[in-house]
DNA sequence: ATCCTGACTTGAC
DNA sequence: GGTCAAGCCAGGA
């Protein structure tokens, strides 16, 4: 949802965006930060997707790639594989972890979702 | 308190 | 289309 004050931590906010997402669409961590008004703190959305993983938090990290669509966050995950199973799973091509056609799966929460 | 690292982005060459 | 360097914020040592 909107952030309507900084009260939640920007961990919290990023949950929030990430899970909406929806299936069988990516975004960029820059695309989240920038929902988020914190443009260039990209790092941490990415950041906060780590703490996502120690939680139990129902976060679809394996929808959040880097803007060039690679699977940055592979090497995270349990499985180097997890990830991008995943996204094939939803319908997602990835070739060379890589999203194809990765700019018209993008989903900007910024226009998209508004 | 400083220094380093990191699931990033952008601009410049 | 590549690569290099700088900016960015949070957390750990």
């Amino acid at each position: 949802m909107a952030p309507k004050k900084d009260d939640y931590s920007f961990f919290a906010n990023v949950f929030e965006v990430v899970k909406l997402i929806p299936p069988g669409r990516v975004t960029s961590y820059g695309a989240v930060a920038a929902y988020l008004g914190s443009k260039g703190s990209a790092r941490m959305v990415g950041w906060a997707l780590i703490s996502s993983h120690e939680q139990n938090k129902n976060v679809p990290a394996h929808r959040v790639v880097n803007r060039t669509g690679l699977l940055t966050g592979k090497q995270h995950y349990t499985s180097p594989t997890a990830m991008q199973e995943s996204l094939e799973k939803e319908g997602i091509r990835v070739e060379n972890d890589q999203v194809v056609d990765f700019k018209q799966l993008f989903w900007d929460p910024a226009k998209e979702l508004l």
